[in-house]
DNA sequence: CCGTTTCAGTGATACGGTTCAGTGAACCGC
DNA sequence: GCGGTTCACTGAACCGTATCACTGAAACGG
């Protein structure tokens, strides 16, 4: 059994004040520093700590930031949640972790449950930035959006997917890929992603020749996935809306007997710590995950105080390693 | 400004009944069928949704569960942490992923303000399972270990890591390998810990000539250690403790120019979904993360509705690819 | 010396549920 | 027809804190 823990009233009792008072006094409000001293002491002395469901019941914060991901069997949003998460016990918040599985119905169904359980903000990684109901949440929570930006009045850290696509597609290009295979992270629906139409709108201005799939994050689902692509008439190379998915590209390389770049040349986008381990070393487009992670939690910490929206971009840079080749 | 929820007085009020009835009704408690529905549509129409806050004060049960791992620099921990976490919201429950960072201060830290938060159990993968406190707090919340065991009434999901050692370096001697080198991950301070005892013992068992040196398990970290072990005089063999610091011999082998297994063989522990793809394919010992998962959660789940400790142990098995050459 | 601030602290109420003891009515067997 | 159950529901207390409105005393300015 749970040993009953001292509540504010008993401490007020040792130290002949009221509830209130005590109350005052933990907080560093309002009274002499006499006083704070002995109800600091009383407290200690009865071991007595607040409360925080109480304290959150009547006060209205709970000190915990909702942490909505799109998908955590993405290793790179793995790291992220990670870091945010870090970030946030750094200002004495704790983050709630949830994943959406990349199921836009069960991100705003989610989102929902997280805004009912009381969070102070909620930092999402929207798989669907389009959705209505977004701005409608901003109504009820401070939000801090990260990747796309989302309507309503939340605070973002918006990723320059359109630069970043340029880049990859420009280093193909220059490498001398003309036919582009794309793999997108599947959605159990498919939401209209800014992304892809900037992968479409670039191919056309490139003149490429590009061929839209998606894949799964998961290792096992994305190899079988690039499994099919590389069978049959394959590209020149492949485009990866994730390292995570390129990893699946890796594996079903190995099991065809393909020779990464000799056979097909593969391109990431996030840059997760492994990608410079494979063999060869996985060209791709890296975020500065630390960057966005510091941000994050500087608009949600802004948000959550009641500060102003605020939105920072991202810039991405080309991170090329061994895996596009140059055809001659 | 968060527009006012509605509240169960209000309900009560709309249905004719009183707060207490349209508690238990929501609950699906003590109430005839009529009334259910009666409740279930007038909360419909309200937009009435329980505060969880509210509800945990009043109940004692917040539907929360802290997860509290070692290191989330760990790859595989990660893994089995979005593993967990899944698995918990399945049963409607909540995690709340904290990270000791590999202290044991911190860890102590932690597990105690989880605690105080009010979390209806915890888990943990005990940096210091020798450590005086688990005991104490398993009287004040349920508890499951994962990994080690420690001492009191918690439940556990033990790795046989006796087996574990046994396999890896039975594997290493069997194919020549005399001189290894052990990296085990760093910990703040150092705790004796049964797996560290494990090997020496088995080394000794074996004849081999034995070396432990600690890691980080980040990339960069674990990287920088390793590239101190293989420069001088190196052994044949590094024997890593987790799958993430064999990651950093990868590069510091690249960085060296040593080839593995070569110039040096390299075996893995924990069998992360990366370890298949890099080449060679690290050779490591496989801890099946979703028995794991299943087994936390089952036990978790079975701890937090009063039912009684239980204990079940996991076993290794090898997984050989290609990392650790045969000695002529 | 008086009117106004400031300070330190109080009492009451709010937060939004859960739960326990109790109540009247219907139902039961005999 | 009567004691005893069961059923469906009620009223009130309670969970442990924050916060608002207020008060007496001291400090202050002129």
């Amino acid at each position: 059994m749970p040993r009953k823990r001292a509540t504010i009233r008993e401490v007020a009792q040792a130290t002949g004040l009221s509830p209130a008072a005590v109350s005052y006094a933990l907080r560093g409000l309002q009274v002499s520093e006499e006083t704070m001293e002995r109800v600091r002491a009383a407290a200690a002395e009865l071991g007595y700590e607040a409360d925080p469901i109480a304290r959150a019941l009547a006060s209205g914060r709970t000190g915990m930031i909702g942490l909505l991901c799109g998908s955590l069997e993405d290793l790179w949003q793995q790291s992220l949640a990670v870091g945010i998460s870090r970030g946030l016990r750094e200002k004495d918040r704790y983050a709630l972790i949830l994943d959406a599985f990349g199921d836009p119905a069960r991100e705003r169904a989610l989102a929902q449950q997280l805004r009912d359980q009381r969070v102070d903000g909620l930092i999402v990684q929207p798989i669907d930035p389009a959705a209505g109901f977004w701005a409608e949440l901003c109504e009820s929570v401070p939000l801090v959006a990260i990747g796309d930006s989302v309507a309503g009045t939340a605070s973002e850290v918006v990723f320059d997917n359109r630069t970043g696509v340029t880049l990859a597609l420009e280093h193909l290009r220059a490498l001398g890929h003309r036919r582009i295979a794309v793999l997108t992270p599947t959605r159990a629906s498919t939401p209209d992603r800014p992304a892809d139409r900037h992968v479409t709108a670039e191919a056309d201005r490139l003149g490429l020749d590009v061929e839209l799939t998606t894949a799964p994050h998961g290792l096992a689902g994305a190899t079988s996935a690039a499994h099919d692509l590389l069978t049959g008439d394959k590209p020149s190379a492949v485009f990866c809306f994730a390292d995570s998915i390129a990893y699946g590209v890796y594996a079903a390389a190995q099991e065809l007997g393909l020779s990464i770049p000799g056979d097909v040349s593969v391109m990431g986008y996030d840059d997760h710590p492994m990608s410079g381990l494979l063999t060869p070393g996985l060209t791709t487009v890296d975020w500065d995950i630390d960057g966005i992670v510091r941000a994050a939690v500087r608009l949600m910490s802004a948000a959550a105080d009641g500060g102003t929206r605020r939105r920072v971009m991202q810039k991405p840079t080309l991170m090329e390693r061994g895996s596009v080749a140059r055809l001659s």
